[in-house]
DNA sequence: TTGTGGGATGACCGCGTGGTCATTTTGTTA
DNA sequence: TAACAAAATGACCACGCGGTCATCCCACAA
């Protein structure tokens, strides 16, 4: 039992800093010019090592991306399932958001990167997960708005391009607050987004 | 001078089939699993040819680009910098835009990957005035809400991030409708990104 | 018809990659 | 300490890429 379980620690500790490494490697160089001795040599291993954790360069990769998102996701999931107004929601999981991706370094390039996979279509059969999770994402944050809808919260429209027109105007700012070196306070950000998806920005003459 | 411009055109004629094939085949199988010899294919000619009109790959890819992106935003300007109110600007280049992606086809790979360069920092050096072109779009939008505020249109507020809300959100939707197969009327979504942007979706309790 | 010049060709090359595996190192047990 | 199993290594291979260039082709002038 002991020694089982200690393998297995071993084994899986191995494998978090393989994972760790990848990003970090694919965070400086974009997951195109990232090679796999690049990922060995920033782990501080072997390239054959790799190849006992991971069958392929695609696993590994894939592999990274699903724990990542998914640990981002858990936490966002949270936020909006979460008891309060929308409005509260909704700041809450874009603090959230912002918080993972400044810690995260430039975890965002490999987001970004998977939404869009490429390769041929024989390839593209693996990244379709991928691709389904930010899909997962936006369809949540959809029945979010519908929700809202029904309860006469919100002005009734079309709630999947609601949620792609927030979310992604959301992850441009998220984007551009990882490339500054100061970027303002969260709450700076959250409280523009927030405002102006809720109110708007035209002025209101009575 | 007949002769001249005799050889000017097939030259031209030359470079723009070359730059057609290429948007085709990246739009099919995305930019890094594009090889030059696919491109030569699709354009019906040996592969030694695209060196006679191109220095190498990354300046077929970049010049590609580049004439497809300056025809966009040529149209963009041009709506945005047109006599009338905000709202009616940003109409009328919300509906440019979703009608040039409509007509080619699948750029908007072409047009989302160069944004977040990938390779070596050598290699970006290149890949930075494309990079330029997307935050030029970006500042030229900014300013126009800048401008707006100024006149008492919008609320006052960080207009570059505005900028990069709208414009993010507005391609989010632009995407999806390129990835369906019947997409919705384009002025509905036009509706929709205008009326989310100008009066939120917030409803009033009064 | 023949000669000529420049555009077009595709076999070829060097390189860097992902992936393999015989060998070495490490850790454990008797 | 010796014997053994498992994990790690890195030299090595095959492959596919971007890019080159000796050769070919053909429009056109003489």
């Amino acid at each position: 039992m002991t020694a089982r379980s200690k393998e297995e620690v071993v084994q899986e500790y191995r494998i978090q800093s393989l994972q760790d490494a990848t990003m970090r490697v694919i965070a400086r160089k974009g997951i195109g010019a990232t090679t796999v001795q690049d990922i060995a040599d920033e782990a501080g291993v072997a390239k054959g090592t790799i190849y006992l954790y991971f069958r392929d360069r695609d696993e590994l990769v894939e592999k990274t991306f699903e724990s990542a998102i998914s640990r981002l996701h858990g936490r966002i999931d949270e936020a909006l399932e979460a008891e309060g107004s929308l409005e509260q929601r909704l700041r809450e999981s874009l603090l959230r958001a912002i918080e993972f991706f400044r810690e995260s370094g430039q975890f965002f390039r490999l987001y970004i990167a998977q939404r869009f996979p490429e390769g041929t279509p024989q390839q593209q059969r693996k990244q379709q997960r991928q691709c389904d999770q930010y899909r997962t994402r936006i369809v949540k944050l959809a029945a979010l708005f519908e929700e809202a809808m029904q309860k006469g919260e919100i002005r009734r429209t079309d709630a999947y391009r609601l949620a792609l027109f927030f979310a992604e105007g959301t992850n441009a700012i998220i984007v551009e607050r990882v490339m500054e070196e100061n970027p303002p306070p969260a709450e700076d950000d959250v409280d523009l987004i927030v405002a102006t998806f809720l109110d708007g920005i035209r002025i209101q003459r009575s």
